[in-house]
RNA sequence: GUCCCCAUCGUCUAGCCAGGUCCAGGACACCGGCCUUUCACGCCGGCGACACGGGUUCGAAUCCCGUUGGGGACGCCA
């Protein structure tokens, strides 16, 4: 069993300071992020938890976590542990939960018992085969496949099969001011009496989602915009309930490169796939959070950014495409902007699947500077640092046969010279000398630096080539000068 | 099909609510240049959009209507 507790990863910093003003009118903020757990956490949900969270945050709210497996057949546990790894990963805590829909039967059955007793529900005896009838009939018809309440006013009791349906209002109109589309409405004739109650005896997502809002006291409900058509039919539940309504936000969705619903055929749609990849959570928070929102012009955010300057207002009302592009370009900003010792942490994965499985840490956070500028992931960071922290390096193929040539010997021999007599600390002597060494066999400088880059880190592009001396060492430095040497003579090997 | 939502560069967006300062700004990508010992980083420049049609107005990207296009929902899934 996984332990799921109260959370706290990182503790929001009020620098910048939003403002968790609070009087005793307004009722604290709690927004919730409810899942179900029938399947990896993806781009878009992340972008819907991210949302509510930042706006619990930004108000010095509650976020809630919620698993919504009222679905035994789909939800996983395995899903479950995913959702929350990534959760962590993106450092989205939470203050309360997870509840488990599937632990508050009881409480559902008893707010189905009351709808029941107050006639605000019915049962229904209907087989799906009618139901199935009905719809098709509707459909043919130029309508809208809905129930036509054939048990409404039956006062039919419960019996093997029979669900239990909402009674809702057949006229007038039922509509919300919506926090970033503005006022929406429905005709109450376009909503048919929606299942609430299985025949299994488990409660369905409406008559949950709604009964489990009102007992956590969530004020405000941060959902993707394909929820919209499911809030008229909710508020109405709300009301049934004798409840209060919270107020509701539906973000626009995210698309995939062909402006369709995302799913696998997208690519990575599973945000913790992009963890795999390389990916730093900022960059992926800093991507996120400008889908759909905004702040001017500005692009880069920090997570105390995000809290601080999140509103609703600020979404937009329109769908957007993902773009991995502008991730990756995120990535590498915040790759630059993080420490050495923070990459040198997270880098061991990414150099063990280049089967480096053990290195000297000195080394890493030395060349780490230098690495970073050209590495838009950490798997491309750890691409650049092989070449410090293996023994022999791998020489590329094209590289060695270009550079490592006769020709060059004499270029290998004559900087080996100047290593033992210079050292490799002075990185100014070196240049000189280097640049001197050109002069004397009429080359440029890059004539004498490329083969040299070659022999010290066996590719045509590393860091700068006295960096690199640095950083290797003058023993390394020789020792890598003096077996290159030998290779411009034999080809081959 | 019915209902609902949406519509600025290829993509993310600013501007729209409080019409003129917008022959539309920023970012990613792309192209060119600079820097340079390689590759990057960085810097400079370029390409590139108000879906269409009416209306209101002295004036519309901004307001209104319509059309077209896109998306979503119509389940004993969430």
């Amino acid at each position: 069993m996984l332990n799921l507790g109260r959370q706290k990863l990182s503790k929001p910093s009020n620098l910048g300071s939003p403002m968790p003003q609070q009087d005793d009118q307004t009722p604290r903020v709690r927004t919730r992020f409810p899942p179900s757990p029938t399947g990896a956490l993806h781009l878009g949900g992340a972008r819907t938890a991210l949302f509510n969270w930042l706006f619990a945050r930004h108000h010095g709210g509650d976020f809630v976590f919620r698993l919504e497996d009222t679905d035994r057949q789909r939800s996983r546990d395995e899903h479950v542990e995913s959702i929350v790894r990534a959760m962590h990963w993106l450092g989205l805590d939470w203050d309360e939960g997870p509840f488990y829909q599937s632990r508050r039967f009881d409480r559902y059955r008893e707010a189905i018992e009351q709808m029941l007793a107050q006639d605000r529900a019915y049962w229904c005896h209907c087989p799906p085969e009618r139901l199935q009838q009905v719809r098709e009939a509707a459909l043919a018809s130029g309508g809208k496949p809905m129930y036509d309440g054939a048990c409404r006013e039956k006062g039919l009791g419960p019996a093997d099969g029979a669900v239990v349906r909402f009674k809702g209002p057949r006229q007038g109109h039922t509509g919300w001011r919506d926090l970033v589309k503005g006022a929406i409405s429905f005709d109450n004739a376009e909503l048919d009496d929606l299942v609430i109650f299985r025949s299994d005896g488990s409660p369905t997502y409406h008559l949950a989602v709604v009964v489990d809002d009102v007992d956590m006291k969530i004020t405000h409900v941060i959902r993707g915009d394909d929820h919209i058509s499911n809030t008229p039919r909710q508020i109405l539940l709300y009301q049934a309930l004798d409840s209060a309504t919270p107020q509701f936000g539906h973000v626009p969705m995210i698309l995939g490169h062909d402006k369709t619903k995302l799913s696998k055929r997208h690519g990575a749609t599973a945000v913790i796939a992009y963890q795999d990849m390389g990916y730093l959570p900022e960059a992926m928070l800093n991507a996120l959070a400008r889908l759909g929102w905004s702040h001017g012009d500005q692009e880069i955010f920090s997570r105390d950014e995000l809290i601080a300057l999140f509103n609703l207002e600020s979404v937009g009302k329109g769908a957007a495409v993902f773009d991995p592009d502008k991730l990756l370009h995120l990535n590498a900003h915040w790759i630059q902007q993080s420490t050495p010792e923070r990459l040198a942490a997270a880098l061991p994965p990414f150099l063990a699947q280049r089967g480096i499985m053990a290195h000297d840490q000195a080394t890493l956070l030395a060349a780490m500077p230098h690495l970073t500028p050209r590495a838009k992931t950490l798997l491309e960071l750890a691409d650049w640092a092989e070449p410090f922290l293996v023994e022999a390096v791998a020489f590329d193929p094209q590289a060695r046969a270009k550079f490592l040539v006769p020709a060059n010997a004499v270029v290998l021999q004559r900087v080996s010279e100047m290593v033992e007599g210079l050292g490799v600390a002075d990185g100014a002597a070196l240049e000189a000398g280097f640049k001197d060494l050109a002069a004397q066999l009429g080359l440029k400088l890059g004539g004498v630096a490329q083969p040299v880059r070659v022999a010290l880190t066996g590719r045509a592009a590393s860091p700068g080539i006295f960096e690199v001396m640095a950083i290797l060492g003058g023993q390394r430095t020789l020792a890598r000068l003096g077996r290159a040497l030998e290779m411009t003579t034999s080809p081959g090997a």
